[in-house]
DNA sequence: ACCAAGTAGTTGAAAGTTCAATAAGTCGTT
DNA sequence: AACGACTTATTGAACTTTCAACTACTTGGT
């Protein structure tokens, strides 16, 4: 029986450890059901995780406002995702779009009024989703790992690539 | 001053310490640019990572063939979104419906000999970038870790729910 | 044998996302 | 001041996903 055999065990995943491929199965299917959960969660307030993770970044700006491509990279998007989708949330009265006098090519996103009173609204739901979902059921220390784990994982990434296409 | 008002300190996020939502943005930030970067190297085979990930369980499935049901249920998508894309697949010659006798509503989705030539002649590829992108930056705690931690935080989902909608 | 309730899978339309092309503005060079 | 190269943001079309309704079949109870 020849020892190189051992450490591999599926055809089609050949590169990856046992351990590997467990760590990866479970990170993925976890992270899937834990998007799904967030989403329903945001769901009862009438809006999407991702429509919500928009308004949450302006709404942590400066005079909850942001240049459209720098709120596009913070929330990480594409800029012709983020036209589409600040079509629809002006249309919900949530955000508005400025001209920007610097640059005449730019626009401000700018959260209104109505769209802030549904943040300050949302805001402690949804961190208690984290919360629950997540981080209760995590050690200090496991904790302190995730962080860890994800910004090592995260330079590995970067040193290559990480724009978000469109291109 | 206030002891208080020490961790917390995004007014938006008022629930999650400092710690947790550190963590809670590396790990989604860090998930975003690495599904992002699988993508874009599966990309170069002329199939995205949903659709691989679809033909690798029907790969790993007895027979190279699957309920419908359970593959989306292993593949943790919809069944209505399984249906779509299975049309587009067909249509590509990877994969085929075949009826179930045992069951006269059911079908099987079954890989076909060119599906099969692609997933083996993808799937070195597809554990090389899962390979390079996310386990090289990790000692092997980390990996521990990382498995630790997401069965962890799957089971605290599951109990509540974890259907994958379409309902 | 029949019926009600449930399950498997599909469908078309609506909603969301990507992709390539475009308009408009900036910036550095000559 | 005019050119070319680059950047900002939008657009429409193509593609993908979701949602709700539907067909066909199975199952369990009477």
């Amino acid at each position: 029986m020849p020892a190189r055999a051992i450490t591999t065990r599926s055809a089609s995943l050949a590169h990856l450890t046992k351990g590997e491929l467990e760590a990866w199965r479970s990170y993925i299917s976890t992270t899937r059901a834990l998007t799904t959960a967030l989403d329903l969660d945001l769901g009862e307030f009438g809006i999407s995780l991702a429509d919500y993770e928009l308004l949450d970044g302006l709404a942590n700006a400066p005079e909850s406002r942001m240049r459209m491509s720098e709120l596009a990279e913070i929330a990480l998007v594409s800029r012709s995702r983020l036209s589409h989708r600040m079509k629809v949330l002006e249309d919900e009265g949530w955000v508005a779009r400025a001209r920007c006098s610097e640059d005449k090519r730019g626009l401000f996103a700018v959260l209104t009024p109505k769209g802030k009173k549904l943040v300050t609204k949302i805001a402690p739901h949804y961190s208690r989703s984290i919360k629950e979902r997540m981080m209760e059921s995590l050690s200090a220390s496991e904790l302190a790992a995730l962080e860890k784990i994800f910004s090592k994982v995260r330079s590995g990434i970067s040193n290559e690539q990480l724009s978000l296409c469109d291109k």
